[in-house]
DNA sequence: TATACGCATGGAAGCGCTTCGGGACCGGGA
DNA sequence: TCCCGGTCCCGAAGCGCTTCCATGCGTATA
C-alpha cells in the first residue's frame, strides 16, 4: 500500500475513467454497475474488472441528481433522542437494515417545527418521509402533497396520507380500571401540557374509566408540571406533577401518569419524599420503554416499534410502486401490569427487541 | 389555494423559471440565491420576488453535484438508539442546531460495522464523519483518508484524524475507590464481552484500585454476562452476570458495573431475588445516563454529550476551513455519587442538558 | 442473397445547479 | 475626446451519473 499513490493523490475516479479502462463508452458502464440484462457477459465482466482494479465508487450525488430521487428517507419528530421517539426510530431503524436507503433526521423541536422540516418539503429534497406527532392542517398538507413523495403520519391521522395512530384514550381508560380494581378510588392523573395535542384524549379515557367505575372526576387530582420542555413530556414535569399530587390535602393512592418518562419523575420525587412504590402510592405509566421493565413499572405499551415498522415498511413499498389508495390504521395499547401498580413482578420473560 | 393549480399539476419550478420570470440569466438567479455581492440592488430585489412568486425552492441535491459538497454530516456509531450513544447525538444535534446541515446515522451493529460504513466512505458522500467506539486500523485510516473530508474518532484515537477520546482506566478506578471508601473488601465487576475494546481498560482501573487498597484481585468477582447484543452492554447481560455473582459461594457486597445499562439489568436481577440496594448490596454504574439520576444510581460520567458536541464543533469548523492539525483530546471521567452505594440523594440540583 | 429483426453498444442530451471568462456599459482622469 | 478600470450581467461549460436513440452486427427468415 506504502509503495502505491496515497489516496490524497490518486486520481479521482469517475465512470469515465472506468469506460476508459474497460474499453468501452460510460453508458456501458452505467449498465453494468445497475445490473441492466443488456450487457455481454464478456462486456460484463471486462467492466467489472476496471471497477475492481481503479477500486471505483459511483458517486451517489451524481446519480441522485439524474434519477432525481435521494436514496434517502427523512424522519421528523419532536425529539429524536428523547426515548419515547427512539423506540419508533429503532422501528424505523431495523426495517431499513440492508437497504440502500439514508436515514435522515430532523428535530422538529417544539418551537418552531415547520422551520426545521422546510428542508425538506420540497420536491426532490427526499425520498419519502416519516412525520410524528405533528397534526397536518390544509398548509402543512398542501406542502407535504408538493413533495411528490410518500408521507406517513405517526401518531396523527389526515386523509391524504398514510396514518398509523393510536387510540389513546382507550390506553387511559385501560390504565385507570387497572388502578380502579386494584381497589383505588383516589386516582391522580399526570398529563403533559394540556396544549400537548394527545393530552385531551387521554384525560377523556382517564375520566370515561373513573366515570364507569362510578367516581366523582375531581380536577385537583389532574395535574401537570411546569417545565416546558418536550411538551411536558419529561422526568422534571413529571416530578413536579408529582409534588403538587403529594401536597393535596387529600393526596391520590394512586397515580395514572401520561408518560413513562414522566412517571420516572414522578417515581423519584415520590422516593424522594420516603414513600415506597408500591406500598405507599401505586403509579402506572405510559409507553412502555424498555427501561421500565427494569424499573418495574406498570404502563400501557404503545407499540411504538411495530409502528414505526410499520410506517417505514408501507413507505419503502411506496417507494418502490406508489400506489393512490392511503392507509389508515390504528394500534391498540395494551396493559403492562407489573409491581409498580401492587402486583409484584413475574414477567421478566418479554422479548427484548433489537435496538 | 383551492382555485391555483395543485401542487400536483404546478409546473416543476427550476432556476430556469425563475430566471425567465425574472428576465435573467441562470447565473444572475444563482448569485441571488448565494448573497453574492455582484448583483445590483434593482436586479437583485426582481430575482426575489420571482421566486417569492413562483414559490422556488433551490434543488439541494443539484447544488450537491455542482459545488461537490453534500451538506451533510455523518455519524456512525455501534447503535444510534441506545441510550449511551443518544447522549452523543444529543451533543451532535445540539451544536448542529440551525446549521444547513443534514445529519445521517450509520449503525455499524457489532458485527459487520465495515459493511455499513463502507456506503460513505468514498470521495463526496459526505462532507465530515463523526466516527465512535470503532478502533482504526491501518486499513480503515486509508478508506478514512480517501473521503477527502474531516473525520472525527470519539472513543478511539488515532493519529491521523482528531480525536475524542475516555481515560477509562482512570473512570474505573475512582468508582472503584469509591466503593473501597464506603467500607467494601469484596467488589464485584461486571464488564461487558472481554472482546469489547474498552472493557481492558475498564478492568485495569478496577484492579489498580483495589490494589492500591491492598486488596487481592478475585478472579470470580470479574464477570460479564453471556446477552451478545452491544457487545454487552445491555440490560440483559448486565442481570445474567449479577446473577453469577449472586451465585458465588461468597458474593460481592459491592458491585461496579461497566455501564449505567447494565446496571440497570443488574439492579433489577437484585431486586428480583429480594434483595435491597443499597441495604445488602451496593451498585455502581459507569455513563451516567440521564436515567441514573431517577434510579438514584451512583455513576461515572463520561460526558458524552460534551464529547459529541466537541467532535461536531471541530468537524463543522474543518467544513469551513480545513487544517492540518490534529485534535487529540481526552476527557476525564468524574464520579457521581447517588444513594444506590448508601449515601442518601441530595444532587437533584444537576442541570439537565436539552434532550 | 436480400430483408428483417434483435441484441449489444456508442453517442449525446439531459438532471438543476455553480462558476469562470468575457462583454457591455458607465464614469472619471488625462 | 480617448482610454482605462469597475460594475453587473450573460453565456456556456462543467459536476458524474442515467437513459433515450441511433447504429452496427450477427442471425433467422423469405
Amino acid at each position: 500500500m506504502s509503495s502505491r499513490l496515497s489516496p490524497a493523490e490518486r486520481p479521482k475516479v469517475t465512470i469515465y475513467e472506468v469506460a476508459d479502462d474497460a474499453g468501452v463508452a460510460i453508458s456501458t458502464v452505467s449498465r453494468v454497475l445497475n445490473g441492466s440484462k443488456e450487457v455481454s457477459d464478456k462486456t460484463r465482466k471486462k467492466v467489472e474488472e476496471s471497477i475492481e482494479r481503479l477500486k471505483f465508487k459511483p458517486q451517489r450525488t451524481a446519480k441522485t441528481l439524474a434519477k432525481q430521487q435521494t436514496h434517502s428517507l427523512a424522519v421528523a419528530m419532536p425529539s429524536t433522542t428523547s426515548l419515547f421517539y427512539v423506540e419508533v426510530l429503532k422501528g424505523v431503524k431495523d426495517t431499513l437494515r440492508e437497504r440502500d436507503i439514508d436515514l435522515l433526521l430532523c428535530n422538529l423541536g417544539s418551537t418552531a417545527p415547520y422551520q426545521t422540516l422546510g428542508r425538506f418539503l420540497s420536491r426532490g429534497a427526499v425520498d419519502a418521509l416519516l412525520l410524528t406527532s405533528l397534526p397536518v392542517d390544509d398548509a402543512l398538507a398542501a406542502e407535504l402533497a408538493s413533495l411528490h413523495a410518500p408521507v406517513a403520519l405517526v401518531g396523527t391521522r389526515h386523509e391524504d396520507f398514510d396514518s398509523f395512530y393510536l387510540d389513546d384514550a382507550y390506553g387511559a381508560r385501560i390504565a385507570t380500571e387497572h388502578l380502579i380494581e386494584a381497589g383505588h378510588e383516589r386516582i391522580g392523573m399526570i398529563t403533559p401540557h394540556p396544549w400537548a395535542y394527545d393530552a385531551e384524549e387521554r384525560i377523556r379515557g382517564y375520566r370515561q374509566a373513573l366515570e364507569g367505575a362510578g367516581i366523582r372526576f375531581d380536577p385537583q387530582l389532574l395535574v401537570a408540571g411546569d417545565t416546558l420542555k418536550h411538551a411536558g413530556y419529561s422526568e422534571e414535569a413529571g416530578a413536579e406533577a408529582m409534588l403538587k399530587l403529594l401536597a393535596l390535602r387529600e393526596p391520590p393512592t394512586a397515580v395514572f401518569v401520561s408518560s413513562d418518562v414522566q412517571a420516572f419523575g414522578a417515581w423519584a420525587a415520590a422516593r424522594d419524599r420516603g414513600l415506597d412504590i408500591p406500598r405507599d402510592i401505586v403509579i402506572c405509566g405510559y409507553d412502555n420503554l424498555k427501561l421500565s421493565r427494569y424499573l418495574d413499572l406498570t404502563t400501557v405499551s404503545q407499540h411504538m416499534y411495530e409502528i414505526g415498522a410499520a410506517a417505514t415498511e408501507r413507505l419503502l413499498d411506496r417507494m418502490e410502486e406508489d400506489s393512490d389508495d392511503r392507509i389508515d390504521r390504528y394500534f391498540q395499547p395494551e396493559l403492562v401490569v407489573r409491581s409498580s401498580t401492587g402486583q409484584r413482578a413475574s414477567d421478566v420473560e418479554e422479548a427484548g427487541e433489537e435496538e
